[in-house]
DNA sequence: GTCATTTGACCCAA
DNA sequence: TTGGGTCAAATGAC
């Protein structure tokens, strides 16, 4: 089974020292993320080597992802008490990427454009969970979709000329879990930092742990929930898709379905070309996922 | 003053 | 004509 070899990167240690969470707190991140970095060298170590183990590289894959799951789990829950310890001035996540505590604003006033009473206010944080700075140029109502879709541009789209561009939407009809399809278009080619190969979904704090992919049709993205993936470097056929939108831009779809759909730990269901993954794990907060290039 | 968000207007493909 | 993507002026936060 193909596996990205690239995931073990950008894994620096964490520190956590001057983030204000308490001593069980950090000792509780530190073990995970040790246990993750152990499973992960031993997973690595046995996908460069081509002698047969009694260790199942899947198994090993699961427990990373579980490990950094729960690492995440607790980093967010605990950065949740640290900004609202009463919860009183959370709100729902707008673009699903929103961070800073909020404000009620008044739009009245304005000549009539502003035709909702905004009580909270969305802002972006220099890097999102992909680890790129993303700004937002804006937003539609979507035919037939509950929620509207948000546009995203890179922040070095004007000084380093970069394309790449996101989309999130609300999916509709998930109460109980808020979940936010992204779609990636163009890859970055700004000069910044590498992305973060694996991230938790970017979604409310108790949201659904999925992975889900997009299927391509006639060489245009069709449907998808969860996230899309798109990357330009990567020439293998089984591994990327090449798709050409409609303005004549060239994306290129991470087709990692293929290679998930025979990892035996992941679950999954399909409904109409949208593909589901859980890890089984049904009390992770968070699942992991591949985020960014895969080369 | 600078930077990010909001949102109506505009453009364009179907 | 309509819907989706982008632009840019207005506005607010820091």
């Amino acid at each position: 089974m193909w596996f990205p070899d690239s995931i073990f990167i950008n894994m620096e240690p964490a520190d956590f020292s001057h983030a204000g969470f308490p001593a069980e707190t950090r000792k509780k991140i530190t073990a995970k993320l040790l246990s993750g970095r152990e499973s992960a060298a031993r997973l690595q170590s046995l996908l460069q080597s081509a002698a047969a183990t009694d260790q199942d590289p899947r198994a090993l894959a699961t427990k990373i992802l579980t490990s950094f799951n729960e690492s995440i789990s607790i980093l967010e829950s605990a950065a949740a008490e640290l900004s609202c310890p009463d919860h009183s001035l959370c709100s729902d996540l707008d673009s699903g990427e929103s961070r800073r505590s909020t404000e009620v604003k008044n739009h009245l006033g304005r000549a009539n454009k502003r035709r909702r009473l905004m009580n909270t206010r969305v802002v972006m944080t220099a890097t999102t969970e992909d680890n790129y700075g993303w700004r937002k140029y804006g937003q539609k109502v979507i035919l037939n979709a509950t929620y509207p879709r948000s546009y995203f541009r890179c922040t070095h789209k004007y000084d380093q000329g970069c394309r790449a561009t996101k989309q999130v939407q609300r999916m509709e009809g998930m109460d109980s879990e808020i979940m936010y399809k992204i779609t990636y278009i163009c890859d970055h080619t700004c000069n910044t930092t590498s992305p973060i190969i694996a991230s938790t979904v970017a979604s409310a704090s108790d949201s659904y742990n999925l992975i889900s992919f997009s299927n391509s049709h006639n060489g245009r993205l069709t449907e998808g929930t969860g996230h899309s993936f798109f990357c330009p470097n990567d020439d293998d056929p089984m591994k990327v898709r090449e798709t050409t939108t409609t303005s004549g831009s060239t994306n290129h779809e991470v087709d990692l379905w293929s290679e998930l759909k025979d990892f035996g730990s992941l679950q999954t269901t399909t409904m109409t070309n949208q593909y589901y993954f859980s890890t089984g794990d049904d009390d992770a907060d968070s699942l992991m996922f591949w985020n960014g290039c895969l080369q």
